[in-house]
DNA sequence: TGCTACATAGGAATCATTCCTAAACAGGAA
DNA sequence: TTCCTGTTTAGGAATGATTCCTATGTAGCA
């Protein structure tokens, strides 16, 4: 991807935006990623070269592009949001055990009829298949994930 | 739907849960929703009867209920965690104004095929399909609900 | 009826995200 | 180029959902 500090400024200039360098550098990194990156993944991948970067910059940053346009959040999980610049329609499926996401570019997944037995006047506007599973090496390794109950935890033997 | 205590109870034990007044009735409250509550939904309907009862109990009850497989947790949004006692394979309906969630149970929806350009190893599980628009009420008042970028806010002239 | 492990409640802690504020800066105007 | 103004940034505090800790209560079995 050829995604010059230039293609950017202009990018941002054409959506009304201001062009900082920390700006271009997280929309840069996340543009630049494919693991849907959470607001404090894409600070530890800038911070180094922005020493004085602020998360809350990151936040009020992606909150300016999503605002814009030029980002989504993806929105799986009641956790953490996670952010992808890849605008064009696309799925996800999620591993279960390594919780990554990866896009899914299925045609046919964009040619969904609209679901019968709505209320007449809901109108719907997009949709996003979410798959679940597991990757190779989750399925391999016993999954570390934590799948007990919230709250107070129960006994661990 | 005809659900007693003693079905509930008798739901519990065969389960290994431990029936108590507090689960039952958080468990009869979420049976009998069709809104997907959230844990705070949950505690201020049951909370009249159990006055005594706590948030954390909620929370408690719905992690073992989940994990007994008597609930599922809604993932939708990153925000707060909505539960549903509906065990049927269906989808999901949001309305972007209210945030509304309606289930949808269209059976085209639950044949759709394993989607390509996945890693060979990666194992499916299950997916959903998470529909996005206004409902009747939202399309004709303005959305009150706020989009702009979060982190410092702009400016509200 | 007594025991034991699980459930409950209350309070404190955690952690992502948002709010507030003052200083810095981008981009247009002069 | 220089100045102005509104946007952006950074830091710190606040918020709010969820989890953790712990002592007491209680369901269900022996």
């Amino acid at each position: 991807m050829n995604l010059t500090l230039e293609n950017i400024q202009h990018k941002f200039r054409e959506c009304g935006l201001k062009s900082t360098p920390q700006r271009a550098a997280i929309y840069q990194a996340l543009v630049h990623s494919t693991a849907h990156p959470t607001a404090e993944d894409l600070f530890a991948q800038v911070s180094p070269a922005y020493p004085m970067l602020s998360l809350n910059t990151v936040y009020y940053t992606l909150g300016v592009l999503r605002t814009a346009g030029l980002v989504q959040e993806v929105n799986i999980g009641h956790d953490r949001a996670r952010f992808d610049a890849n605008l064009s329609p696309h799925h996800h499926v999620i591993c279960q055990g390594c919780q990554d996401i990866i896009d899914v570019m299925d045609p046919r997944l964009n040619r969904l009829a609209s679901p019968s037995g709505l209320p007449q006047d809901f109108e719907i506007t997009s949709y996003q298949v979410a798959f679940r599973g597991l990757c190779g090496t989750c399925r391999q390794s016993p999954a570390p994930r934590t799948t007990s109950p919230s709250g107070t935890r129960p006994v661990s033997s």
